[in-house]
DNA sequence: ATAAATCACTAAATCGTTTTAGTTTATCTT
DNA sequence: AAGATAAACTAAAACGATTTAGTGATTTAT
């Protein structure tokens, strides 16, 4: 049987209050029994009962993280980044996987709510378009952080990383590698991130004073390695020539480069490739894949760091900051680029 | 606010008491009393509080899961299985996260103990070799169910795959592609996977009359891509001869066929290489790796039902059946191996 | 018609903490 | 020396549910 309070009292023969608050320091209690109590608490190895202290003060150091794609190593390294930092500061991580389904992310929502977590951290799904679940996060004065994916209408803390300045980035390397000729697989046309990173090419391309062509942008919804393929397809038999192509995500730079190479088009030779993201995959593929590296494990630091921060203005203050946070992207060059000029 | 059994009491002009009954459909309620409740309950979207209702029932709803490597894909795999069958049981998982760590894992145990969850499904970590902990969950009538990398000393429920089985089959593959010089990276000593795999290999080679020779077997201690690179190096450079490789995981497999074709050493024409675990990143390589399916959806799923089945069975008749359960593997036959003969 | 049994509830204790509002004893003023 | 202040506690309520034991009212049995 595990100790409880009243068994520490009876063993010290004091009352159940005045170990609680030695144990809490709080001021009316001398530092002698202070001592003691927390000596003997440390003999017996006490720890007090989360629920019942939850029940009393509403606090279960407890935190919900919502991954929409649990598959994908850039969420996954954010969550490592989230974890080390809430283990760091003894806080309990729940995980939810939304499958990148709006409807999955309410439900979740509502349960981790039920559940009385401290605050939550999340990346939204691509489905989501309405934000009513988020709000109800708000108005139960708990904690949210979005990263990655994120509504920038909601009041909240958040991460994020410089999508356009990571687009113009990745489309002004092809340039430097001497493409003129440059096809974006962009996202979807509502998350922000794909809008920015298109953005960021096509500020590249009239910095560089390149035409835009919008018969070079195609749409790939998912992100996927098929989706790349196809639209590789779709560009090469539209009989539209390219000399470089800047993809949404790793993943569908992966599928494209597949096509490429099933047509016998030298990859990086006669097209240069660039991903985003820096999955793992693009280091161990042939050519390697040049990408933006998000640095997702930082991101999940600084979720975490953002929550802790947030919390502790709460308490001393009762109101929320509200900080935003954008992290910088980083270039990664690898073969799928490296044309000699 | 959320409501309280109090207030729907209040509201109904009965007490908590017949409420909560109606709610857990005790006999001495009636059934006018029931439905009137129930309705009422929807209607305003009231939900127990979890932390009061473990205060009195000890009932969590909740496990914990600890994974050895949050960036394996497997594992990864794996948690999604639980998750989808947790969430359709209404469990909140916890998760934890051991790095591989035997240190890290003894933590989490005890802060999952802490947390009255109703039960902990893990992998251990390679670095484990004492089970007090493990012994620990058991001791608090907590259910243990661990999966994929487990100790076969401890009593609690298993799911894991038939390695050996595995291991034969990827190297029978081999040989049935015209391999007779086969070599085996296999695993750490220890971990009774890589031990089953390996012996999986000799099996294969001694029933289809191979002679074994110890020197085409080396030690991967982590699985790692970079391990597996020198490990090629080093058969290489040993002179040794060989027209067949079978890794014990993929990442090794990765790293051996990136040192093959810095030395234009085609593969599989020259040798064909199979790894083991199914990863992602097999399916982009050029060439795409034949691997063995180690089914890690199916095990996680298994290791919840495991879980739940455990559970009924406690609640029933207060003991434990400490199911085992062994997966089958799936041989995927792919690019590394496929040599025409 | 009276005792026994059944029905449909309620009262109150309980889980393990925290915290408010005392209470006792010792110390300090003036 | 009487009252005020401070120090170091204790008693008891509270958090929100569940559950045991009990209570009237009604029905059944004899």
């Amino acid at each position: 049987m595990r100790p409880s309070l009243k068994q520490i009292a009876n063993a010290l023969s004091l009352s159940t209050a005045a170990v609680s608050k030695a144990l809490n320091d709080y001021p009316d209690i001398s530092l002698a029994t202070k001592k003691i109590v927390k000596s003997y608490v440390k003999k017996i190895g006490y720890k007090a009962n989360i629920q019942a202290t939850y029940l009393r003060t509403q606090k279960t150091m407890t935190i919900g993280v919502i991954l929409p794609d649990i598959t994908n190593h850039f969420f996954l390294e954010i969550l490592e980044g989230i974890m080390s930092q809430a283990s760091k500061n003894d806080y309990t991580v729940i995980l939810g996987h939304s499958k990148e389904s709006e409807a999955e992310e309410k439900k979740l929502i509502y349960q981790f709510l039920q559940q009385k977590v401290d605050g939550i951290l999340m990346s939204l799904a691509q489905d989501t378009s309405r934000f009513d679940h988020l709000n109800e996060v708000i108005n139960n004065k708990t904690i949210l952080v979005l990263f990655d994916k994120l509504a920038r209408t909601i009041n909240c803390s958040k991460v994020f990383i410089d999508d356009k300045k990571g687009g113009f980035k990745a489309t002004r390397h092809l340039i430097k590698k001497g493409c003129t000729k440059i096809a974006h697989f962009r996202g979807d046309l509502n998350p922000q991130n794909s809008i920015d990173r298109y953005l960021g090419y096509r500020e590249a391309l009239s910095f560089h004073k390149i035409q835009f062509d919008p018969n070079k942008v195609f749409i790939s919804r998912k992100g996927s390695a098929k989706e790349g393929y196809f639209l590789a397809k779709k560009l090469y038999e539209s009989g539209i020539k390219i000399d470089g192509l800047f993809c949404v995500t790793d993943m569908v730079a992966l599928g494209a480069i597949r096509f490429f190479k099933e047509q016998k088009i030298n990859v990086p030779d006669e097209i240069c490739v660039i991903g985003f993201s820096k999955t793992m995959v693009g280091d161990f593929i042939n050519p390697s894949l040049s990408t933006v590296d998000q640095k997702a494990l930082k991101m999940g630091k600084m979720a975490m760091k953002l929550f802790l921060s947030e919390k502790k203005i709460l308490k001393t203050e009762n109101r929320l900051e509200n900080q935003s946070l954008q992290l910088k992207t980083k270039l990664i060059k690898r073969e799928s680029t490296s044309k000699e000029l």
